[in-house]
DNA sequence: AAATGAATGTTCGCATACTAATGATATAGC
DNA sequence: GCTATATCATTAGTATGCGAACATTCATTT
């Protein structure tokens, strides 16, 4: 019988709840774009023009996924696609004005939103916490 | 300029990471279910009949998106639902034997799960991760 | 040069998740 | 008893996220 084991305490399920109120206080503080845009925003300001599929690599995104969030993207003009001449089968993929713009002001509000995430921790925590979840 | 911010550093974007390698985890050991519907699974092991928004709010899950995995749980025929004649806005949910089953062999498969997921932490590791979650 | 295999992007289908709006039913306050 | 409010369930709309199948293009091998 398993009657030891218990829901609450397990990983899967506090990773759910803890990934629901980052959402929830993300998408307070910064209504124009879903984290999955801005990291894929703030990827590109990083790295500058890229491969659709290689952007999607260095957010860890399938490509199936990273299609539809430059889809949106490329509807609010945050950013521009073209084709690279060298290898026709690439979409090169780079900010517009106003997406470098947002992704700028949008990286300010960011570093909130993390400080309210964490608000209940201590600086030590949340050292601990990223690293645990990295050697995870 | 915003150049001593790191999308790799963030809470979020780790959370986002460790959830996706969860997630792929968890498919592997478990393809009957997801980790959505072998949640309301478990919970209504524990609690038994129940209506299907109490439900939602045992696994802290959306009334809208209660709605979606019971209506797969119900295909599948691992639940079950009658009108409660005390409350007719009331949908009571249970286990059908078939669900009863499964989500006894599923349990016993989650903690391969759970080990797995967590194969890279020491003990201690564990318990600190579960306790900076839950404080968050 | 032809064939083979790999990479890139696209589309489809399925499963979460949330918000907002709607309708049905209960209940509390008067 | 009536009404305002709250609760429950449903539906529609938006956004991830993944697997599978596919066409196009590129690179490699024969």
């Amino acid at each position: 019988m398993p009657n030891d084991y218990r829901l609450d305490d397990q990983v899967g399920y506090k990773l759910r709840l803890a990934t629901q109120r980052h959402l929830e206080i993300f998408s307070r503080h910064l209504s124009d774009v879903t984290p999955t845009q801005f990291s894929i925003l703030v990827r590109l300001y990083e790295v500058g023009e890229t491969s659709q599929n290689q952007l999607g690599r260095l957010v860890a995104m399938d490509a199936a996924t990273t299609k539809g969030v430059i889809a949106r993207l490329l509807e609010k003009d945050l950013v521009e696609a073209r084709a690279d001449p060298n290898d026709l089968r690439r979409l090169q993929i780079s900010l517009t004005d106003a997406g470098r713009s947002l992704t700028i002001d949008a990286i300010a509000k960011a570093r909130k939103i993390t400080q309210d995430t964490v608000a209940n921790l201590t600086g030590r925590d949340v050292k601990r916490l990223l690293e645990l979840l990295d050697k995870m």
